[in-house]
DNA sequence: CCTTTCCCGACCGTTGCTCAAGGATTTAGG
DNA sequence: CCTAAATCCTTGAGCAACGGTCGGGAAAGG
């Protein structure tokens, strides 16, 4: 298992505000309705999406989340690593501010670990996919799916 | 993290008995001190190996393990999914006899999850990767990094 | 004031990781 | 043949992390 619940929610969560991005504010509770997950849960995991700045928060009634950007600038390596933690493959890498990885495990037994170039090589495959897929996509999935499962209904074309 | 140490050592693991193959077999108590690992966990994890059919054991006095196969014909995909278990990014993701993942997450709330979507890239991503590099290869970039670090010492070249 | 909603901290059961200890099997040597 | 040493092999205990719950608070609107 790559990832927890805590990624497959968190990106449900995102989708359905995406979907929803021409209305108001969504609220937790209606999200946790529709997609039918624990809301206490989904709390936890909003709260990290706002600390990394995908959503926005409007308190009181009528109040709810809305996403901090169009769908379309929002890269799924930011929402997974927000809900999940930093991307990398194994515990000795360190993530550099610049975005570049390094193993830490230099100066072992005999030099450098051959670990390391299996790792860089599934780090890239993994934050490459991630990076290359956007908000926006997962939106429109979402919504095509929906037209083939329901067939002509009253889904809102586009 | 998207693996842990069963992963790491017992990679490490293989390439150890890569770089040993000409030899006979190689002791698990020698790797535990050439590589400093804990004895009781290699054990755990080479038990894994034997049942994947990666290596072979010999009992008793001057015992131990071997590649069941050349370097050159072991996948990185086998091992890894032979220490932790199917290489999936999701719990609702299962895997079929053909190799292929589908996602079991279908009759829900409104037809298909379009996390999916997502998972799939993800999961394209880190098997290509893992199917695509060989146990030769860190065989080789183990060889060639030790001398490196030694410069110009007793190392076997090539 | 009262309802709705976001927000925060504490708590618990389960799972999986890490490792220790001892049992089972083969070879080595007398 | 018998004992001892080496090595593989199996069972199980401790501990942290994860998944999820609960209760209480704080802000905004009616």
């Amino acid at each position: 298992m790559l990832f927890s619940t805590k990624a497959e929610y968190g990106v449900r969560l995102m989708v359905e505000l995406g979907r929803q991005s021409d209305r108001g504010p969504v609220s937790l509770t209606s999200i946790a309705e529709t997609e039918n997950l624990p809301l206490s849960y989904l709390e936890h995991l909003v709260a990290k999406l706002r600390r990394a700045d995908l959503v926005t928060s409007t308190r009181g009634a009528q109040g709810g989340y809305r996403l901090a950007r169009p769908a379309g600038e929002i890269e799924m390596l930011e929402v997974v690593e927000a809900l999940e933690g930093p991307v990398v493959p194994m515990e000795c890498f360190h993530e550099e501010p610049e975005g570049r990885v390094q193993c830490s495990h230099l100066g072992d037994t005999d030099g450098t670990c051959a670990t390391k170039f299996l790792w860089m090589r599934v780090h890239s495959g993994v934050t490459s996919a991630l990076r290359g897929t956007t908000l926006e996509e997962l939106v429109e999935f979402s919504r095509s799916g929906a037209l083939r499962e329901g067939g002509s209904r009253t889904a809102s074309p586009a």
